[in-house]
DNA sequence: TAGCTGACGCAAA
DNA sequence: ATTTGCGCCAGCT
């Protein structure tokens, strides 16, 4: 068992990205906010991608102009149909359904 | 230290 | 509504 450094940045945005529930979409732009950098969406992404523990829903973080965005496991398409096996109606990668609440995200 | 990369954002066209 | 270009930040090399 290697010990894994993970920075404070990417053990926050891993907290919140817990809290998303089945059936919600959050956006990488939304969590850069919930942790105080909300310029570092683009930062957020690259945390999620590096993330490899199954329990984080990191299929549930969406980007912003309502492309689903990439997925590490299986690739996009497999993002799309985890989100809609939830309830998100998803399109052509992009996620019709506005249900882009966050409501108890916060850390 | 400096430069590069990426699961991004956004204004303009 | 879709595409293009430039800006952004944390981590790595």
């Amino acid at each position: 068992m290697s010990k894994w450094r993970m920075t404070l940045f990417q053990q926050k945005i891993y907290i919140v990205t817990a809290k998303i529930l089945k059936g919600q979409v959050a956006t990488y732009r939304s969590i850069a906010v919930l942790v105080d950098r909300p310029q570092a969406s683009r930062a957020v992404a690259q945390a999620l991608a590096q993330n490899f523990d199954p329990k984080i829903p990191c299929h549930r973080v969406v980007r912003s102009d309502g492309f689903i965005g990439g997925y590490n496991r299986g690739g996009t398409n497999q993002k799309a149909k985890l989100l809609r096996s939830e309830g998100v109606l998803v399109k052509n990668n992009r996620v019709e359904s506005k249900s882009i609440l966050l409501s108890q995200l916060s850390y």
